[in-house]
DNA sequence: TGTACATCAGTGAACGCGCGTTCACTGATGTAC
DNA sequence: TGTACATCAGTGAACGCGCGTTCACTGATGTAC
């Protein structure tokens, strides 16, 4: 079989991300090596080639999802709005909008995982616990910003945290509803964004002008 | 050994009861069926007498739970509040504190099964969408009443909506940090719950005088 | 540059184990007469 | 009320199955000379 070393390394990262899309769909303990090495186009033997148990994968995907949620946040933050546009509530409504709740496999890291994470070892924890640091300290400036603060309180500090926690709630209880009663499912969707909105809409206006 | 119907029933209860605690704890995969009859005090074969399959017991359990969630909101509304006091407040003060964040197996049915949910059938599905229906319908009363509504308005469900997932999405993310980073998870409950706070005084200003 | 050999990613069969489920059996409970 | 029998909750061993993990093997890649 013999494979370049360049190719060993793409095959390790296809094997993660095909991981993370199963991890997220079916639970970490729902999905076994056999299922994820074919979804990665190999068979199950190779995997201990790459990694050292299934919980030492667990640990590599939690912590690749959430560099890549921390890439996606800042990408989106960088992108230009329209005049008079508003970077967080860009942030609310894709968030908490139909598409992104239907798609678990590719949507938000943290509300795919969250719920796992608390039952994976310490390594995947504390992947978990520095990736939402940063995910917070990126919301933070924003919410500063809005607030038109110089650089970031705690008070900033505290409504990011309070603004995302609210997010992942209500995409959490919504896809958890959504199977059984797909109209409730977006009820909650509309409520949590309307509420969100309107805080985002205080703010902007307590600090702009 | 030849048990009388009323104890069959009594036993029945028992392996819901343990039944819960663990799926909360593990998760629904975590725990096999001996696990389960075992921590209930009884020997594996038996299961059968009582249930389906493992995944009617899940339904069950679900439903179960979230009767008693529903339950035990209504008594903690009904208690009475010292002068002054809020329903909401003390709400707030109880489900974002340090104990109920670290007491996964008593702790709040919604936040122990939300992600579970979405992986069982629709039975399950069926019983959860309920009961957290139930759950939105007592705090909007809640939230109506606060904001000195005679009745529930579509504004005072959204609010208590957007409230309660707030709520769920801040004890999820706590618990998922807790382990590696316990000061992290204080800090994410102690934020919500400011937050969270000053909404409520707020309406309670808007509202009463 | 060409040849000989070590490396190691990938294969596919096999391992023991615990899973969900089934089953023959037990014996107190509950029922029929 | 007493006796004979059916019921069925509970036991504990067994079932096939898929799990995570191990292993002997293959053969192109990469290295030494």
């Amino acid at each position: 079989m013999g494979v370049s070393k360049e190719q060993a390394v793409e095959n390790r990262k296809a094997i993660i991300a095909a991981s993370e899309k199963l991890f997220r769909e079916h639970g970490i303990d729902g999905v076994g090596l056999s299922a994820l090495m074919k979804a990665a186009g190999f068979t199950q033997g190779g995997f201990y080639n790459h990694f050292e148990s299934k919980e030492a994968l667990a640990a590599e995907v939690v912590a690749s999802a959430m560099d890549k949620a921390n890439q996606d946040l800042k990408e989106a933050i960088a992108a230009p709005i329209r005049r008079g546009g508003n970077r967080l509530k860009r942030q609310v409504d894709f968030y908490l909008s139909g598409t992104h709740c239907s798609d678990i496999e590719q949507g938000c890291a943290i509300a795919g995982l969250t719920a796992d994470v608390r039952r994976l070892g310490h390594e995947a924890q504390a992947h978990f616990a520095d990736g939402l640091q940063a995910m917070f300290e990126t919301l933070t400036g924003l919410v500063a910003q809005q607030r038109g603060e110089s650089g970031a309180t705690d008070e900033a500090r505290r409504e990011a945290i309070a603004f995302y926690s609210e997010m992942v709630g209500a995409l959490i209880l919504s896809r958890a509803v959504a199977g059984a009663d797909p109209q409730f499912g977006e009820e909650i969707l509309n409520a949590s964004r309307e509420t969100l909105l309107r805080n985002v809409a205080q703010r902007a206006g307590q600090g702009k002008r």
